[in-house]
RNA sequence: AGAUCCGUAGCUCAGCCUGGUUAGAGCACUACACUGAUAAUGUAGGGGUCAGCAGUUCAAAUCUGCUCGGGUCUACCA
């Protein structure tokens, strides 16, 4: 027996994908297709490592989607793509959820448990979840490979990473300086932004504020300011800065204005004082400590009593102008004074000057900041910049230093829980009120960051760090981002390019325990250092040290056992080039370097595979693809590293999905418990329908409202046309014995709908390879959503249905069968990247039987080249137009309410042009079919027939008449029928626009027709059609033969026949039906398979009683046997 | 606070780059039809201040600016 296409048994998504998954893993259909191209381009990819700590999302299977579908079309397309698996394993979130686990804090570390211990926890804990992820990752289809996945705490991995750490301090990359974190007092350590952004660290406090008056020197640059004030009642000017913080006052060294923000010098009183005081702010503030009654107001007679300061503005000008004026230190004493304060590079510090920076805004405040580098990032940049030097007034514990005279040693902010703490804040503004240095002093309520083990409130603080200076190649990271392929094109050029330009160095230092540790070893005065490049160098330096300094120096070091991490690596002691022991410094280094070195990482270069990454095998990648959210993350450290130690690019081509949200826009969050289980869902829709809804909803980068009844539909819409269309090709190729033996019939021995669909078809191809080639999936999905729904099912298997199941096996069979193969198969080709299981299992049953591809697997064959041969524009343009013709046709039947299988005489249609009707005539029969209508009828020559109407080609007209546009329509508008024929004769008219000859040809204006009077017409476009709506006596017993032949149909399946059965039928006399069915008989019976149809008087056991158009009819129908 | 994306029918989205006169599709809804693909299908109908305002233009969903709303990232500040 002939081998048979399988028959699905119902569009059961989730069970095909299992029986796929089983011939997969049967078959090592993944590794066969990455082995299958050996030796071919490959394409490069690097995965992302996906924390195996937390459950696989939603959000996790949209980007894997995208991954898995570029992927496999690349080899498709021939290359050759490995995939490596990796798993992010150090980390933040990964030691605070073995905290938690544990129920301890960070300081309960290396007391309550060991390092040791800790560490083994985290190691263990780090792969929770994997399971559940190798089970997301099988079950959603995608090829990634599992067996051998690179693991970011292993020896391996971490030597990489101390080998690209020494190349950058080799280089002078690598430097250790302090830079302002938060920082907890009361917990004695710096606080990790993630940290900062738990849940409630941010409280609204009232605060003691205070606007200072820091009072100007004059000289060469501030002279333009005192020039203003000669003969005022005081000499004396002073820039008011504001505070919430007085504690850091005793730190400021510089003021910073807004270089393009108006200032105004103010001549004023002292509120507190009461003397005169001349002031510099900014103009936009001026009300915030003025009131306008005040303005210009009595000077001579001010008294402490008078409620309303009078003020005025002697002068105006930009903070520009500022630039470097000095002023005198606001609180001087032994330990802020000159010589103490540090410098910021290596010249001498030159303080108590106003700066300049952007981030000055006049929303709060004077416009004016006062800027002490020690407490604030921003304050910290600008004053290197000008070089102001920094001073630390505040220890760690966060009490005042000694040397600083009445504050000395008192807290900053209640950290111990003193009972009666007085506020230091509150004494430093009087003292300032007193010494008319206070302009404003008053409680203020904003929202500051509080340590969230302590709740107490934190201190931007200096602290020692390790940074990778990535300013020193920004340039050269901001020209290669240029040649990057970023999809969103914004991202990359938004996002990402300002993220660039903005750069600042990064610190790499993390003081937790399970993370890559710094390579960098110190003597205790700190004045050696040495970096360690790889495990051997650590071994010999430390056999070196054990040599030098004693046998009871690295005892336990074995090459063994030998473990990169916390708390080993800081047991092993090395020597200085001047004989010292050094011990590691200890912080661990940010995990972004972690997977930002994952593509040397991962192969453990240079150890190994130095030539995979030095030959460009497989370095830059071709395409990465993640999360918009690591756009700052790994996109960053991926590019940051590589131009810094390789000067190219880590990946040329790099998308970035959106976020998945809820059906209402939400975002996805326990919390809220909208979050998908993505398990549920594929159990439930399968993996296909789910990667198709995902990738065919929006865009990859636009969020997506995940809605599971967009899975529902795209499974009935498409797979479920897709399924009807194979089992329909299916059953009759069984029936015929149709294997594709037979040469491929030429095109030009086919039929107009088949090669209509052929071209279609590879037009298809066309668009299809155009999006995936630049990645996007989104637009090739829908074309081929577009296709198999509209092309194919809708119109050539609707209108083809009869030669399917008509007739004998010959070369119109043949032709049809071989179309429809050719289709399927294709259609299955393209879209077995977005969903590799449906097509895969489609596949297989299409080629089992014909045997035209010599592979196991849909992913192994080619993807489908266009043949632009087929491709004929034309026919797909005549087609259109015969779809629609066949929906205005269809829908006057509707409106007049005459079925489909009553046969019509005659349809007219208006032919604007010679090519409208040359286009037509070859589609005429499949209209004529479609439509049930007898003959259509051109019209061309219609004056007194048609209506037409006339209206302006605005494309061709806009740019030629401008203004003149408007009265040009209303001339139009205003065209009789006469007018329309005459332009149509003459080929030109020429019409008086405000008084003036204006001539307009025929390409410039859109003539249609409208209307034939006394038909029933429709129209679309520029095309419209008309019914002759008749029903004669000859079409209307034609009709009722039809329909007898529809009603036995039924009948026939209703009664179980096959097919093929053969049947007599007997018809009770009926005088009103008889002539029709018999002036029909052998289209009757050619139809329904009859041998004989008989009028009988009377049918014993009284027949089948059926209608024909409300003429009741008692039938027998008979299968012969 | 800055950057960026988004806002078109009840829902999901096209159209916007390159401005052109009835703003489309699918789903849902209503009605009718079809029935040898039937867990399908066709036709018709209702449903839109294209977030708002202003500008450019003969012409704006489309270009520009501002505002509002939503998302994300970064920053958190005197």
């Amino acid at each position: 027996m002939k081998v048979k296409y399988k028959e699905f048994s119902g569009l059961n998504l989730p069970a095909i994908e299992k029986e796929i998954l089983t011939k997969w893993e049967e078959n090592d259909a993944f590794e066969k297709s990455v082995m299958l191209r050996e030796g071919a381009t490959p394409f490069v990819f690097y995965e992302g490592p996906p924390s195996a700590n937390g459950m696989p999302g939603i959000h996790h299977v949209i980007s894997r989607t995208l991954k898995d579908l570029v992927c496999r079309y690349k080899t498709m397309q021939g290359f050759q793509v490995k995939r490596k698996g990796g798993w992010d394993t150090h980390g933040l979130p990964v030691e605070l959820g073995v905290e938690k686990m544990l129920g301890i804090t960070k300081e309960d570390i290396g007391k309550k448990i060991s390092v040791a211990e800790y560490n083994e926890t985290c190691r263990k804990e780090v792969l929770k979840y994997k399971d559940k992820w190798d089970e997301i990752t099988t079950k959603m289809g995608y090829w990634v490979d599992l067996n051998d996945p690179y693991i970011t705490f292993d020896n391996k991995y971490i030597e990489t990473l101390w080998w690209l750490l020494k190349r950058l301090y080799d280089k002078g990359l690598l430097y250790e300086s302090v830079s302002i974190q938060p920082y907890s007092p009361a917990a004695g350590t710096g606080l990790s932004s993630h940290e900062l952004n738990q849940p409630g660290t941010y409280k609204n406090v009232k605060d003691t504020s205070a606007v200072a008056m820091f009072k100007a020197v004059e000289n060469e640059k501030s002279q333009f300011l005192f020039n203003s004030v000669i003969n005022q009642p005081s000499p004396d000017i002073y820039f008011l800065a504001w505070t919430t913080t007085p504690w850091t006052l005793p730190s400021n060294l510089g003021l910073t204005a807004g270089p393009n923000i108006d200032y105004v010098l103010v001549k004023t009183y002292n509120p507190y004082t009461h003397l005169p005081v001349n002031v510099i702010l900014a103009k936009a503030l001026i009300s915030k400590y003025f009131k306008p009654e005040g303005e210009n107001g009595e000077f001579e007679n001010y008294t402490e009593n008078n409620k309303i300061l009078p003020w005025k503005i002697l002068a105006e000008f930009k903070g520009s102008e500022l630039e470097g004026i000095q002023y005198e230190q606001l609180l001087s004493y032994p330990a802020n004074s000159l010589k103490n304060i540090l410098p910021l590079a290596d010249e001498v510090p030159e303080p108590f000057r106003v700066l300049l920076a952007d981030f000055v805004t006049t929303e709060d405040g004077t416009g004016i900041v006062h800027t002490a580098p020690a407490f604030g990032a921003d304050d910290y940049k600008v004053g290197k910049k000008y070089n102001i030097g920094i001073l630390t007034m505040v220890d760690r514990q966060g009490k005042f230093v000694d040397g600083l005279g009445e504050f000395s040693n008192r807290f900053v902010k209640n950290y111990k829980d003193e009972k009666g703490y007085e506020d230091v804040n509150v004494d430093i503004s009087v003292k300032l009120k007193k010494e008319n240095k206070a302009f404003k002093v008053e409680k203020y309520e904003h929202s500051y960051p509080h340590c969230w083990r302590t709740d107490k409130p934190i201190l931007y603080y200096p602290l020692d760090a390790w940074f990778i200076k990535t300013t020193a190649l920004k340039d050269r990271m901001v020209e290669l981002n240029k040649t990057i392929n970023w999809k969103p094109k914004s991202t990359g050029e938004g996002r990402f390019g300002n993220w660039l330009e903005n750069m600042v160095d990064w610190n790499l230092s993390r003081s937790r325990y399970w993370g890559t540790p710094l390579p960098v070893w110190k003597t205790a005065d700190g004045s050696e250092e040495k970096c360690i490049g790889s495990i051997e160098e650590l071994i010999s330096a430390a056999e070196e040290a054990k040599k030098l300094l004693g046998e009871a120096v690295n005892q336990h070091l074995s090459t063994a056992d030998l473990d990169l991490h916390k708390p080993f690596v800081d047991e092993i002691v090395l020597v200085s080039e001047s004989g010292k022991p050094m011990k590691r410094v200890p912080d661990l280094v940010d995990v972004w370097f972690d997977s930002g070195a994952m593509p040397y990482a991962q192969l453990h270069y240079p150890f190994e595979n130095k030539d995979l990454i030095d030959a460009g095998k497989a370095f830059p990648a071709d395409f990465i693809a993640e999360g918009v959210d690591q756009t700052r993350g790994w996109f960053y450290t991926l590019h940051a590293l590589c131009v810094l130690l390789f000067d190219s690019v880590a990946y040329k081509t790099v998308v970035s999905n959106g976020l998945v949200l809820d059906k209402n826009g939400n975002k996805m969050s326990k919390r809220l418990g909208n979050v998908v289980d993505p398990f549920q869902t594929i159990e439930k829709f399968g993996a296909d329908a789910t990667r198709w809804y995902l990738i065919t909803n929006a865009s990859p980068w636009d969020n997506l409202k995940f809605d599971i009844g967009g899975i529902q539909e795209v499974q009935r819409k498409f797979f479920g046309t897709l399924y009807n269309t194979y089992q329909f090709f299916a059953l009759y190729s069984n029936l015929d014995g149709f294997a594709f033996k037979e040469a491929y019939i030429p095109l030009d021995q086919r039929p107009e709908i088949d090669r209509w669909i052929l071209s279609s078809l590879n037009s298809l191809v066309i668009r299809v390879t155009e999006s995936m080639n630049d990645y996007e999936p989104t637009q090739a999905g829908r074309a081929i959503e577009e296709f198999v729904d509209e092309h194919l099912s809708n119109w050539y298997v609707r209108l083809c249905r009869r030669r399917f199941w008509k007739g004998e096996y010959g070369q119109d069979k043949i032709c049809a069968y071989q179309t429809l193969y050719e289709c399927l198969e294709t259609v299955v080709r393209l879209m077995a990247p977005i969903s590799p299981f449906f097509s895969d299992a489609v596949f297989h049953n299409l080629n089992a039987v014909t045997g035209r591809f010599n592979v196991e697997s849909v992913h192994h064959t080619d993807f489908p080249k266009e043949n632009k041969a087929a491709v004929d524009t034309l026919l797909e343009e005549r087609m259109q137009l015969a779809q629609d013709a066949s929906s205005l046709i269809l829908s006057i039947r509707k409106k007049v309410n005459i079925k489909v299988r009553q046969p019509l005489q005659k349809v007219l249609i208006p032919v604007l042009n010679p090519q409208m009707k040359e286009q037509l005539l070859k589609v005429e029969d499949l209209i004529k079919s479609e439509v049930n209508v007898k003959e259509i009828e051109y019209i061309t020559e219609t004056e007194g027939f048609i209506n037409k109407k006339i209206k302006p080609n605005f494309i061709a007209l806009g740019k030629k008449l401008g203004s003149k546009m408007k009265a040009v329509t209303a001339a139009l508008t205003a065209f009789t029928q006469n007018d329309i024929s005459k332009f149509e004769k003459e080929g030109n008219f020429i019409l008086q626009i405000n008084g003036e000859p204006l001539t307009l040809n025929l390409t410039e204006v859109e003539i249609s027709a409208e209307d034939i009077p006394g038909w029933s017409v429709a129209s679309k476009g520029s095309l419209t059609v008309a019914l002759d709506i008749t029903v004669s006596d000859q079409l209307r017993k034609e009709g009722e033969a039809r329909e007898f032949v529809n009603r036995i149909q039924n009948l026939r399946k209703d009664s179980g026949f096959e097919v093929t059965d053969r049947i007599n039928i007997n018809i009770e006399e009926n005088e009103r039906l008889v002539n029709s069915i018999n002036e029909y008989k052998n289209y009757i019976c050619a139809e329904i398979l009859a041998d004989s149809i008989d009028f009988v008087p009377q049918i014993l056991d009284g027949g089948t009683e059926i209608e024909i158009n409300d003429i009741p009819l008692h039938v027998s129908v008979i299968k012969k046997s």
